[in-house]
DNA sequence: TTTGTTTATTGCAATATTACGATTAATATT
DNA sequence: AATATTAATCGTAATATTGCAATAAACAAA
């Protein structure tokens, strides 16, 4: 079906499966490091820096956008990106919650 | 097209992608969370404690024990799945390598 | 106003993912 | 051997994702 049942798991579950799917994507995820790299707004060359075309950026900076981790900035004719360093907090409190959930004592077979 | 260009990107990059992807659905969240929550192997119950049908379930398993962050040990007629607590501390470097990275000091517009 | 520059949107093709019924495989039990 | 139990696999339908060419939209500059 290709269509995630979300009503039969948690709102919790359902949020770490968004943001992890977010990064689920190279793209995505050389579009995040850049901008933290860069240590700034980056204003159109993000499709120089990775190598796909402009529309196939230009979409996955909206699902970026969408998910509230970057946020873009119109400069005349161009749109600054940067990461939204607020939600990007509050994204990593959810994944590390999930990430660092510990057996106490792992007994398996 | 559907199919990510993963050879433009770098080895780190595919690899969070990669491990995000399986994070990317709630019914592998939910599973691997009750795999930590139980605290030992689960052996068959996992199609009751999630809601999807058996073939979805095995499906998801698949998925997650390929990646190598779960284990699964025959017994009998059943089989027990458990946390690979090594692959998951490595995992977690990766991530926590990515979602801890900072700007210094970010000067956005 | 025309032209150039930059980003978003549309439309579409190709591939991937999700889900499950039906079946198979493997092993226990009787 | 026959039957039951459990999990994997197959086949298939429905939906999602990815990528890009073509186009539109927005604005600046000439």
């Amino acid at each position: 079906m290709g269509l995630a049942k979300t009503e039969m798991f948690t709102d919790q579950q359902n949020e770490i499966a968004l943001f992890a799917k977010a990064f689920g994507h190279p793209a995505r995820v050389a579009i995040l490091q850049h901008l933290f790299k860069i240590n700034t707004c980056v204003c159109g060359d993000l499709v120089n820096e990775i190598g796909l075309a402009q529309p196939t950026i230009s979409q996955h900076l909206k699902e970026l956008k969408h998910l509230g981790l970057i946020k873009g900035n119109v400069e005349g004719t161009s749109v600054c990106y940067c990461i939204n360093t607020e939600n990007w907090s509050k994204m990593k409190q959810v994944m590390h919650a999930f990430l660092d959930q510990d057996m106490n004592n792992p007994t398996c077979c």
